[in-house]
DNA sequence: CTGCATAATGTCTCTGGAGACATACCCCGC
DNA sequence: GCGGGGTATGTCTCCAGAGACATTATGCAG
């Protein structure tokens, strides 16, 4: 059983993948490093929420960023979100797969 | 890039997940199938709380249960929570020790 | 059928956090 | 230095969802 500490640190993170928003930011930052606004122009959020979303995203080191002059060059920095959404992914898959055969053999 | 619908089935997946309340609840059930009468006792959490959690993981497919008699029996149905964790906790493990490192460094 | 368990659902309050707007900050050109 | 583009942060509103309490449904024993 683990701790509650523990357990609060993995809800925390868990969090931070339950919102759309951030993980179509982190989508988008794995198809290579961009500035705050072009990911603006390609989601059409509000810069001051983009840039909050980021922080808490670099919180838990899920992003990186550095400077190019006058910008903030924003990266992901691990393959853990794929990794575990694949997971997810290949479990909703098995359960649709499951109730289909249901039906089919209904 | 993954359609909206499937960045918001994600999401509400990990949501699930951003509450200690029900990764406690699935810690618990994960040691073997029990009632909502033992939950409450080994949670402290009220009967329609823990009734209600329970409800929405099983739509999830994370847990099910079967009656016996007056009881529901519920139990846990996937080690996917756990390897999620895992993946999880290796990589919060990998920065604490990158963290480390740098400060021993200099 | 009645009473007594156990569990699910209706309804409420309250808080955390999304998201917008305004402001402050930082870096570069002049 | 000063102004302007690019970001971060302060502050607000609003809403989804946690959690409690009350009520209803369900199954069993008498």
């Amino acid at each position: 059983m683990p701790s509650p500490e523990l357990l609060e640190e993995f809800s925390q993170f868990f969090r931070l993948l339950s919102e759309p928003a951030r993980l179509q930011l982190l989508c988008h930052l794995r198809r290579g490093p961009t500035d705050v606004s072009s990911l603006m122009e390609a989601t059409g959020f509000s810069q001051s929420h983009i840039s909050r979303q980021l922080s808490q995203l670099q919180r838990a080191g899920l992003v990186s960023c550095e400077r190019d002059g006058v910008r903030l060059i924003y990266r992901a920095d691990t393959e853990l979100v794929e990794e575990l959404c694949a997971l997810v992914q290949s479990r909703m898959k098995q359960r649709l797969q499951q109730q289909l055969a249901q039906l089919q053999a209904a």
